[in-house]
DNA sequence: CCAAAACATTTGCTTGCGCGAATATACGGT
DNA sequence: ACCGTATATTCGCGCAAGCAAATGTTTTGG
């Protein structure tokens, strides 16, 4: 169980593209970093700069497997923290530019995550 | 019902003062300015201007009452807003600074709040 | 051993933010 | 009209944070 200020909560969350990953991390589970960088049509150093933040903070977890490395959101966080993820993520979800962001993912041709061999 | 970003919300909540603020509010409902500042044991024009922030951003409300100003939090916000100012209330409540807020705010002398003639 | 793909990190720059100090405004009492 | 109390605002500064561009690292495949 991580321990986190709420200032560092709510710093990290306070990043639209931050927020953006985490939502998408809420959503589906687990999603490597190209997944997230198509998904938001962003960079692939700014979305890799941002999930170190949110790795260093305990908010996420990377786990490599080959190639790529996928993050998920931490299991190990206090319920307030998962409770307000959680909140945040019902109450955004359905609007942009979040709503495109899931598209854009549903969209992504030759996904990585999912493989043939679970 | 005011409008209010997921970015503007989390980063009104980034900085500690105005969350130390927001979670007095919560807890006593309505305080003055003089109030908030013998609580926090900051200079006036540092919780003047947070309080100003929280009100623009639209989470907080002002009421003029003679010399005093009273703050509280806005009841016109969206459920999952009050959700989350709630769940973080409950959890940083009992441990420092914010607990100690509460008890120099229960040892201040001379309260403008609950007047005589209510 | 080499090349390519997926990620990570560094660098230089700019902008936003919080702070203390000083000053300004509002209201009530005399 | 004047003073004291409560609150708000302005100013100048230092610092933290985000970005784009370039470079570095790790892993797989040939």
């Amino acid at each position: 169980m991580h321990v986190i200020a709420p200032d560092e909560l709510f710093r990290a969350l306070a990043d639209t593209t931050r927020l953006r990953c985490l939502v998408l991390l809420k959503t589906h589970g687990e999603l490597c970093v190209c997944e997230l960088t198509h998904a938001l049509g962003a960079a692939q150093p700014k979305i890799s700069r941002h999930l170190a933040q949110l790795r260093e903070l305990g908010l996420a977890t990377d786990r490599r497997e080959g190639l790529w490395v996928h993050y998920r959101i931490s299991p190990e966080l206090p319920e307030w923290v998962t409770e307000i993820i959680r909140i945040t993520t019902d109450a955004v979800s359905g609007k942009p530019p979040f709503a495109d962001d899931r598209k854009a993912l549903a969209g992504m041709p030759d996904r990585p995550t999912a493989p043939c061999c679970t």
